[in-house]
DNA sequence: AATGAATGAGTATTCATTCAT
DNA sequence: GATGAATGAATACTCATTCAT
């Protein structure tokens, strides 16, 4: 009765498909990063190798959407915080949802930190969430206890830094970034800090 | 047929193989990460590939010689700023030089990154690192201006933490980690600061 | 619901697919050769594959049933000159339209060129073409200017062999195939010619 | 004695190696074109794939390297024959050795066909044979039997279109060949031709 | 009858590692 | 010891063909 005579078939054969592919390529890039062979994932999929060039004309067109699904995720959660009583608060929320993620994923930081891997879909989700950031930033400063001199870019980049901060110790200690993460706030916050040595990030890092 | 007895000649031949090959295989590394392959290096060297396989069982062993190289030459940095008249100057100053050798070298960070090319030595070198500038940051406490709960390992940690910040800057501006280890180090200064959420790292990571 | 009578129309459908998909895969096996896949083929066709492969069982059936019409139309080109005023020039117009097709035609040459390709019904359409160019032939023959020991199968046969001649020119000079197609009609003509040390080919090629 | 303490050893193998990958290619890339897999050749040779890229780093470096010796090969006969007594003998013989030449190889008439599968290497050669034909096709025309208006690289261009011409004969009459041998010879030699439509083709046809 | 998603064998190429010389 | 040739498993990607809808 729900969609009985609207399930167009193979169409539906084919998202569910789609999504064990997702799942299981967010799951084997997160795990062992970029390097995972599309031929691992088909398998995790269950699917067809042919079927993953199907959805994904390459490995990089599937990192990439992976990623942008990755940090759109964060764009939302940023979006979401925009209206928060506490800006501060906030900004503390949004980075810990953030390094969060990041912790998850191996995959993530690879594309993250290498260019040659950025598709321009990506350079485009990030930028976004740096303007998300942006206004959480701006917020938190003009409240006073947050350093005038970050910006957005600043704080999605820490969110990487503060991630690897704490990677040694991931295996033996999961939650490790929250010490790292508190340290970073803290510098975040320190008012009477010295001025910062170097200019604040141009707005396209890559 | 001359030098039967010029053997001799063979050990620093060897030697001076080895000299050349754990250069080559340093900037190569530094330069390319952990993907050059050892054709590259071996040619870079200048020797044949078989010889490099003599000198290190597998690629890995040779990464892991050319990282406890690189962390032992931080060690001794720390050694040396021990005795510096200015503990919390000395720490910045070690962090510096920590933070650059990371900067210049891709595949150091992807070693420290991933426990699967770890090997004891380096996980040696590592301990050392951490205990010759836990020395430091004892010191630094002890002056007043670092906060309290910091250990050394932390700060070994930082240092690839803020270079990770700064990496996807990196091409455009190689000098964007001093802005980020200043932010690290107002975190580190700032003595009102809220007490960590998290435990101190465990001695040993991996 | 509605069309459960108007099927004909599916008929009608179905000739119009067939129409384009001819029209589509001549036009793509003649600009790139066999190698063009099913794939674009059905792209440039505007249908689906699958439907590609409801017309043809494969992909040689309908490079097969392609190169069948091609020949064809050499045949009734042949045909219509049978009974041209003079049979010399007939014979050299006809020449001059076939080359011309080959020029125009990558997979046309490949096909011909190659056994493991030719379905019986290609073989049937170069067989029926032999013997349309067979009287054009004879009749060139009977009035004294064409050399005495050619048949219309030498003819066919040579069509090919000019084209191949020009088609390292192709490129830079499509027309080059004019220079050899007239020199192979100086051969054929040369009456004080030595007898061909060799005999005629037989009916049936492949 | 003979090289006794010369034999490089591991050398010699290689060599083996490198003789039986240049056969086993030669044959392949003869009997079944530029098709055959490079899995297929290193199977045929009775090595390793790995090998195979070792001697040639890509298909196209084999198939380059392959070509230039057939077409070297050409060269030489060429300037053996430019001190024939008769000089359209010696041109007769040259073709002669062409035609057998090509039609046994189906890469060859693929890579002289296709300027796509054109190293500079192969261009070289065919300009080198093109060339040393042409000293062979000015004596025959002193000699005044062949006519003036052909030039070394028509006769180079029409081996090619000969072996074209019997291809589909191959199988039945291996030597049908020489049927369209003699034919184009005839057209070459008849004095009181037509004077050819079409300027002759540029020196470096691709 | 048409669709187009899925399949899976096949391709060229790379590279750490082994081993005969 | 040094050499560098040989190995072969692994990788991304293509494409004719099949089949569920």
């Amino acid at each position: 009765m729900t969609d009985r005579a609207t399930t167009p078939g193979a169409r539906a054969d084919m998202i569910r498909n789609r999504r064990q592919l997702l799942a299981a390529a967010t799951e084997a890039f997160a795990e062992r990063g970029v390097e995972v062979s599309m031929g691992e994932i088909a398998q995790r999929a269950g699917i067809a190798k042919g079927t993953v060039f199907r959805h994904f004309p390459s490995k990089n067109h599937l990192l990439a959407a992976i990623t942008v699904q990755l940090v759109d995720g964060l764009v939302a959660a940023a979006d979401r915080l925009r209206t928060a009583d506490d800006p501060v608060a906030a900004l503390r929320e949004f980075m810990t949802a953030g390094v969060e993620v990041l912790a998850a994923d191996r995959a993530f930081c690879e594309v993250i930190g290498r260019p040659s891997l950025q598709h321009a879909e990506v350079r485009g989700a990030i930028n976004r969430l740096c303007e998300a950031v942006d206004v959480l930033t701006e917020r938190a400063k003009k409240q006073g206890t947050v350093r005038d001199d970050v910006t957005g870019t600043d704080i999605v980049l820490l969110l990487g830094g503060i991630h690897q901060t704490a990677l040694p110790l991931l295996a033996h200690d999961p939650q490790a970034w929250r010490r790292y993460l508190a340290l970073a706030l803290d510098g975040l916050c320190s008012p009477a800090a010295t001025p910062l040595p170097h200019p604040p990030p141009a707005p396209l890092p890559e």
